[in-house]
DNA sequence: TTATATTTGCAAATGACTTGCAAAAAGCAG
DNA sequence: CTGCTTTTTGCAAGTCATTTGCAAATATAA
Protein backbone atom coordinates (compact mmCIF):
# COMPACT_ATOMS: atom_id res chain seq x y z
CA UNK A 1 0.00 0.00 0.00
CA UNK A 2 1.18 3.62 -1.00
CA UNK A 3 1.93 6.21 0.96
CA UNK A 4 -0.41 8.02 -0.76
CA UNK A 5 -3.16 5.48 -0.37
CA UNK A 6 -2.37 4.70 3.37
CA UNK A 7 -2.92 9.03 4.09
CA UNK A 8 -6.25 8.62 1.78
CA UNK A 9 -7.71 6.16 3.50
CA UNK A 10 -5.98 7.25 7.35
CA UNK A 11 -8.42 10.86 6.82
CA UNK A 12 -11.32 9.02 5.64
CA UNK A 13 -11.25 7.18 9.01
CA UNK A 14 -10.31 10.18 10.97
CA UNK A 15 -13.34 12.28 9.75
CA UNK A 16 -15.77 10.03 11.12
CA UNK A 17 -18.45 11.23 8.67
CA UNK A 18 -18.28 11.09 4.79
CA UNK A 19 -16.14 13.76 3.25
CA UNK A 20 -16.19 14.88 -0.39
CA UNK A 21 -13.43 14.51 -2.72
CA UNK A 22 -12.98 18.18 -2.91
CA UNK A 23 -12.59 18.20 0.35
CA UNK A 24 -10.66 15.42 0.66
CA UNK A 25 -7.87 16.32 -1.91
CA UNK A 26 -7.67 19.92 -0.22
CA UNK A 27 -6.77 18.51 3.08
CA UNK A 28 -4.48 16.51 1.20
CA UNK A 29 -2.83 18.77 -1.48
CA UNK A 30 0.37 19.17 -0.20
CA UNK A 31 0.35 15.15 -0.13
CA UNK A 32 -0.87 14.22 -3.36
CA UNK A 33 -2.74 14.88 -6.55
CA UNK A 34 -6.72 14.85 -6.65
CA UNK A 35 -5.89 12.69 -9.77
CA UNK A 36 -4.69 10.41 -7.10
CA UNK A 37 -7.17 10.83 -4.61
CA UNK A 38 -9.82 9.79 -7.15
CA UNK A 39 -8.00 7.00 -8.11
CA UNK A 40 -7.34 5.84 -4.67
CA UNK A 41 -11.25 6.57 -3.64
CA UNK A 42 -11.86 4.06 -6.07
CA UNK A 43 -9.41 1.60 -5.26
CA UNK A 44 -10.71 1.14 -1.67
CA UNK A 45 -14.00 0.96 -2.48
CA UNK A 46 -13.86 -1.71 -4.51
CA UNK A 47 -11.71 -3.08 -1.84
CA UNK A 48 -14.58 -2.95 0.51
CA UNK A 49 -12.02 -0.26 2.45
CA UNK A 50 -14.78 2.48 1.42
CA UNK A 51 -18.22 3.21 0.95
CA UNK A 52 -19.47 6.42 -1.00
CA UNK A 53 -22.86 7.74 -2.27
CA UNK A 54 -23.61 10.94 -4.00
CA UNK A 55 -25.46 13.56 -2.64
CA UNK A 56 -27.13 17.24 -3.59
CA UNK A 57 -25.85 19.85 -1.85
CA UNK A 58 -26.66 23.61 -2.35
CA UNK A 59 -24.12 25.22 -1.62
CA UNK A 60 -21.71 23.05 -2.71
CA UNK A 61 -23.25 20.89 -5.84
CA UNK A 62 -23.44 17.33 -6.26
CA UNK A 63 -20.63 15.42 -4.98
CA UNK A 64 -19.83 12.01 -4.47
CA UNK A 65 -18.78 11.48 -0.44
CA UNK A 66 -16.84 8.87 1.15
CA UNK A 67 -16.45 6.75 4.28
CA UNK A 68 -14.31 4.99 5.63
CA UNK A 69 -15.78 1.12 5.90
CA UNK A 70 -15.22 -0.10 9.09
CA UNK A 71 -17.55 -3.04 10.24
CA UNK A 72 -20.38 -1.10 11.81
CA UNK A 73 -22.26 -1.53 8.40
CA UNK A 74 -24.43 1.01 5.74
CA UNK A 75 -25.27 4.33 7.83
CA UNK A 76 -27.74 6.82 6.73
CA UNK A 77 -26.66 11.18 7.27
CA UNK A 78 -28.38 14.17 7.84
CA UNK A 79 -26.24 16.94 5.96
CA UNK A 80 -26.52 20.52 7.07
CA UNK A 81 -26.07 22.87 4.24
CA UNK A 82 -25.05 25.84 6.62
CA UNK A 83 -22.05 24.01 8.27
CA UNK A 84 -21.52 21.27 6.12
CA UNK A 85 -21.12 19.06 9.02
CA UNK A 86 -23.02 15.46 9.31
CA UNK A 87 -25.03 14.01 11.49
CA UNK A 88 -25.28 10.09 11.85
CA UNK A 89 -29.02 8.84 11.78
CA UNK A 90 -27.63 5.47 12.51
CA UNK A 91 -27.72 1.81 10.86
CA UNK A 92 -29.77 1.05 7.98
CA UNK A 93 -33.15 0.72 8.51
CA UNK A 94 -34.55 0.31 5.21
CA UNK A 95 -33.25 -4.01 4.92
CA UNK A 96 -36.84 -5.38 5.70
CA UNK A 97 -38.89 -2.67 3.81
CA UNK A 98 -36.74 -2.94 0.72
CA UNK A 99 -37.45 -7.08 0.65
CA UNK A 100 -41.12 -6.30 0.84
CA UNK A 101 -40.86 -3.74 -2.00
CA UNK A 102 -38.83 -6.61 -4.21
CA UNK A 103 -41.37 -9.03 -3.24
CA UNK A 104 -44.32 -6.89 -3.68
CA UNK A 105 -42.62 -5.72 -7.51
CA UNK A 106 -40.84 -8.17 -8.53
CA UNK A 107 -37.49 -6.02 -9.01
CA UNK A 108 -33.85 -6.92 -7.00
CA UNK A 109 -32.37 -4.16 -5.34
CA UNK A 110 -28.68 -3.56 -5.80
CA UNK A 111 -28.46 -0.33 -3.95
CA UNK A 112 -30.30 2.31 -1.54
CA UNK A 113 -29.81 6.00 -1.16
CA UNK A 114 -31.02 7.95 1.30
CA UNK A 115 -30.08 11.08 2.95
CA UNK A 116 -31.50 14.44 4.60
CA UNK A 117 -30.81 17.76 4.51
CA UNK A 118 -31.51 20.48 6.10
CA UNK A 119 -29.89 23.13 8.64
CA UNK A 120 -28.55 21.30 12.20
CA UNK A 121 -29.65 22.36 15.71
CA UNK A 122 -26.21 24.92 16.07
CA UNK A 123 -26.61 26.67 12.56
CA UNK A 124 -30.33 26.88 13.38
CA UNK A 125 -29.20 29.17 16.53
CA UNK A 126 -26.38 31.14 15.25
CA UNK A 127 -28.50 32.26 12.05
CA UNK A 128 -31.47 32.80 14.72
CA UNK A 129 -34.23 31.49 12.40
CA UNK B 1 -46.41 30.47 -21.47
CA UNK B 2 -44.37 29.81 -24.23
CA UNK B 3 -44.64 27.42 -26.43
CA UNK B 4 -40.99 25.47 -25.54
CA UNK B 5 -42.19 26.04 -21.96
CA UNK B 6 -46.06 24.32 -22.93
CA UNK B 7 -43.73 20.92 -24.68
CA UNK B 8 -41.58 20.44 -21.88
CA UNK B 9 -44.24 20.62 -19.34
CA UNK B 10 -46.63 18.30 -21.72
CA UNK B 11 -43.56 15.95 -21.79
CA UNK B 12 -42.93 15.79 -18.38
CA UNK B 13 -46.90 14.98 -17.70
CA UNK B 14 -46.96 12.26 -20.14
CA UNK B 15 -43.50 10.36 -19.45
CA UNK B 16 -45.26 9.06 -16.08
CA UNK B 17 -42.25 9.07 -14.40
CA UNK B 18 -38.84 10.80 -13.75
CA UNK B 19 -37.42 11.62 -16.66
CA UNK B 20 -33.28 12.84 -17.16
CA UNK B 21 -32.80 16.32 -18.49
CA UNK B 22 -30.40 14.86 -21.22
CA UNK B 23 -33.21 12.54 -22.26
CA UNK B 24 -35.85 15.34 -22.10
CA UNK B 25 -33.68 17.28 -24.08
CA UNK B 26 -32.90 14.94 -26.77
CA UNK B 27 -36.25 13.91 -26.70
CA UNK B 28 -37.28 17.91 -27.68
CA UNK B 29 -34.57 18.40 -29.57
CA UNK B 30 -36.27 19.46 -32.95
CA UNK B 31 -38.08 21.94 -31.16
CA UNK B 32 -35.77 24.12 -28.70
CA UNK B 33 -32.32 23.87 -27.48
CA UNK B 34 -31.42 21.90 -24.43
CA UNK B 35 -30.30 25.26 -22.48
CA UNK B 36 -33.86 26.02 -22.73
CA UNK B 37 -34.37 22.99 -21.92
CA UNK B 38 -32.48 23.66 -18.25
CA UNK B 39 -33.87 27.07 -17.67
CA UNK B 40 -37.76 25.76 -18.20
CA UNK B 41 -37.13 23.20 -16.08
CA UNK B 42 -35.47 25.70 -13.34
CA UNK B 43 -38.99 27.73 -13.80
CA UNK B 44 -41.21 24.96 -13.81
CA UNK B 45 -39.95 23.32 -10.36
CA UNK B 46 -39.45 27.22 -8.83
CA UNK B 47 -43.16 27.54 -10.05
CA UNK B 48 -44.13 24.32 -8.26
CA UNK B 49 -44.85 22.52 -11.54
CA UNK B 50 -41.96 20.26 -11.28
CA UNK B 51 -40.08 18.34 -8.68
CA UNK B 52 -36.49 17.26 -9.16
CA UNK B 53 -34.30 14.65 -7.53
CA UNK B 54 -30.61 14.11 -8.51
CA UNK B 55 -30.25 9.88 -9.15
CA UNK B 56 -27.08 8.32 -9.45
CA UNK B 57 -27.27 5.42 -12.40
CA UNK B 58 -23.99 2.80 -13.37
CA UNK B 59 -24.53 3.57 -16.88
CA UNK B 60 -25.50 7.13 -17.11
CA UNK B 61 -23.52 8.53 -14.68
CA UNK B 62 -25.40 11.39 -12.03
CA UNK B 63 -28.01 13.25 -13.37
CA UNK B 64 -31.08 14.94 -12.03
CA UNK B 65 -34.44 13.63 -12.95
CA UNK B 66 -37.86 15.90 -12.91
CA UNK B 67 -41.42 15.37 -13.21
CA UNK B 68 -44.52 16.86 -13.32
CA UNK B 69 -45.81 17.38 -10.30
CA UNK B 70 -49.88 16.68 -10.17
CA UNK B 71 -50.80 16.85 -6.81
CA UNK B 72 -50.23 13.86 -5.80
CA UNK B 73 -47.33 14.62 -3.26
CA UNK B 74 -44.22 13.21 -2.68
CA UNK B 75 -43.48 10.28 -4.67
CA UNK B 76 -40.02 7.55 -4.12
CA UNK B 77 -38.76 5.38 -6.98
CA UNK B 78 -36.84 2.42 -7.82
CA UNK B 79 -34.59 2.90 -10.99
CA UNK B 80 -33.87 -0.35 -12.96
CA UNK B 81 -30.12 -0.20 -14.17
CA UNK B 82 -30.78 -2.36 -17.09
CA UNK B 83 -33.94 -0.74 -18.80
CA UNK B 84 -33.71 2.75 -17.18
CA UNK B 85 -37.19 2.95 -16.59
CA UNK B 86 -38.47 3.77 -12.76
CA UNK B 87 -41.14 2.03 -10.70
CA UNK B 88 -43.22 4.01 -8.05
CA UNK B 89 -42.96 2.78 -4.64
CA UNK B 90 -45.88 4.92 -3.56
CA UNK B 91 -46.30 8.22 -1.74
CA UNK B 92 -43.48 9.29 0.76
CA UNK B 93 -43.71 7.06 4.37
CA UNK B 94 -40.57 9.19 6.14
CA UNK B 95 -42.96 11.89 6.98
CA UNK B 96 -43.21 10.52 10.63
CA UNK B 97 -39.86 8.90 10.45
CA UNK B 98 -38.28 12.61 9.61
CA UNK B 99 -40.64 14.19 12.63
CA UNK B 100 -38.65 11.95 15.09
CA UNK B 101 -35.24 12.53 13.43
CA UNK B 102 -35.86 16.25 14.01
CA UNK B 103 -37.11 16.03 17.41
CA UNK B 104 -34.07 13.67 18.38
CA UNK B 105 -31.55 15.86 17.06
CA UNK B 106 -32.88 18.81 17.04
CA UNK B 107 -32.24 19.74 12.96
CA UNK B 108 -34.64 20.97 10.57
CA UNK B 109 -35.20 18.91 7.71
CA UNK B 110 -35.54 21.14 4.36
CA UNK B 111 -35.24 17.70 1.90
CA UNK B 112 -34.71 13.99 1.99
CA UNK B 113 -33.66 11.86 -0.94
CA UNK B 114 -34.80 8.04 -1.34
CA UNK B 115 -34.30 5.76 -3.89
CA UNK B 116 -33.64 2.40 -5.12
CA UNK B 117 -31.31 1.14 -8.23
CA UNK B 118 -31.37 -2.41 -9.54
CA UNK B 119 -32.58 -4.99 -11.79
CA UNK B 120 -36.48 -4.83 -12.94
CA UNK B 121 -38.04 -8.42 -13.09
CA UNK B 122 -38.68 -8.01 -17.10
CA UNK B 123 -34.75 -7.24 -17.25
CA UNK B 124 -33.92 -10.32 -14.83
CA UNK B 125 -35.80 -12.49 -17.37
CA UNK B 126 -34.18 -11.34 -20.41
CA UNK B 127 -31.05 -11.37 -18.79
CA UNK B 128 -31.32 -14.91 -17.58
CA UNK B 129 -30.39 -13.80 -13.66
C1' DT C 1 18.44 -6.03 -7.12
C1' DT C 2 16.78 -6.50 -11.37
C1' DA C 3 12.39 -7.46 -13.85
C1' DT C 4 7.37 -6.85 -13.68
C1' DA C 5 3.30 -4.71 -12.08
C1' DT C 6 1.18 -0.84 -10.02
C1' DT C 7 0.72 3.97 -9.02
C1' DT C 8 1.52 8.78 -9.75
C1' DG C 9 1.37 13.49 -11.89
C1' DC C 10 0.38 16.20 -15.59
C1' DA C 11 -2.31 17.68 -19.32
C1' DA C 12 -6.23 17.13 -21.62
C1' DA C 13 -10.88 15.24 -22.23
C1' DT C 14 -15.76 14.32 -20.80
C1' DG C 15 -20.27 15.40 -19.51
C1' DA C 16 -23.80 17.76 -16.78
C1' DC C 17 -25.05 22.09 -16.04
C1' DT C 18 -24.62 27.39 -16.08
C1' DT C 19 -24.00 32.12 -17.92
C1' DG C 20 -23.34 36.40 -20.98
C1' DC C 21 -25.17 38.51 -24.65
C1' DA C 22 -27.79 39.93 -28.55
C1' DA C 23 -31.78 38.54 -31.32
C1' DA C 24 -36.63 36.84 -31.13
C1' DA C 25 -40.99 36.04 -29.00
C1' DA C 26 -44.47 37.20 -25.52
C1' DG C 27 -47.13 40.65 -22.79
C1' DC C 28 -49.09 44.81 -22.42
C1' DA C 29 -50.59 49.80 -22.91
C1' DG C 30 -52.72 52.82 -25.78
C1' DC D 1 -53.38 46.51 -34.30
C1' DT D 2 -48.87 49.02 -32.97
C1' DG D 3 -45.12 50.45 -30.61
C1' DC D 4 -42.68 49.43 -26.11
C1' DT D 5 -41.15 46.71 -22.20
C1' DT D 6 -40.21 42.27 -20.33
C1' DT D 7 -39.21 37.59 -20.81
C1' DT D 8 -37.31 33.86 -23.33
C1' DT D 9 -34.34 31.78 -26.67
C1' DG D 10 -30.07 30.17 -29.05
C1' DC D 11 -25.37 30.26 -29.43
C1' DA D 12 -20.83 30.29 -27.71
C1' DA D 13 -18.19 29.86 -24.03
C1' DG D 14 -17.40 28.82 -19.16
C1' DT D 15 -17.72 25.88 -14.65
C1' DC D 16 -16.93 22.08 -12.05
C1' DA D 17 -16.71 17.16 -10.71
C1' DT D 18 -14.73 13.38 -12.51
C1' DT D 19 -12.07 10.47 -15.94
C1' DT D 20 -8.30 9.11 -19.04
C1' DG D 21 -3.78 8.68 -21.85
C1' DC D 22 0.78 8.52 -21.23
C1' DA D 23 5.38 8.53 -19.58
C1' DA D 24 7.98 8.80 -15.32
C1' DA D 25 8.29 7.06 -10.54
C1' DT D 26 7.40 3.74 -7.07
C1' DA D 27 6.16 -0.68 -5.22
C1' DT D 28 6.23 -5.68 -5.44
C1' DA D 29 8.00 -10.13 -6.71
C1' DA D 30 11.43 -13.29 -8.21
Amino acid sequence: MTKARKAILARLKSAKQPISVTELAKQLSDFCNPVTVYRNLHYLENNNLATSFVLHCSDHGTERYYSAKEGKGHHHWFHCESCHQFIDLGGCFYTEQMRQFETEHGFTVHDHTFYLTGICEDCKQELGS
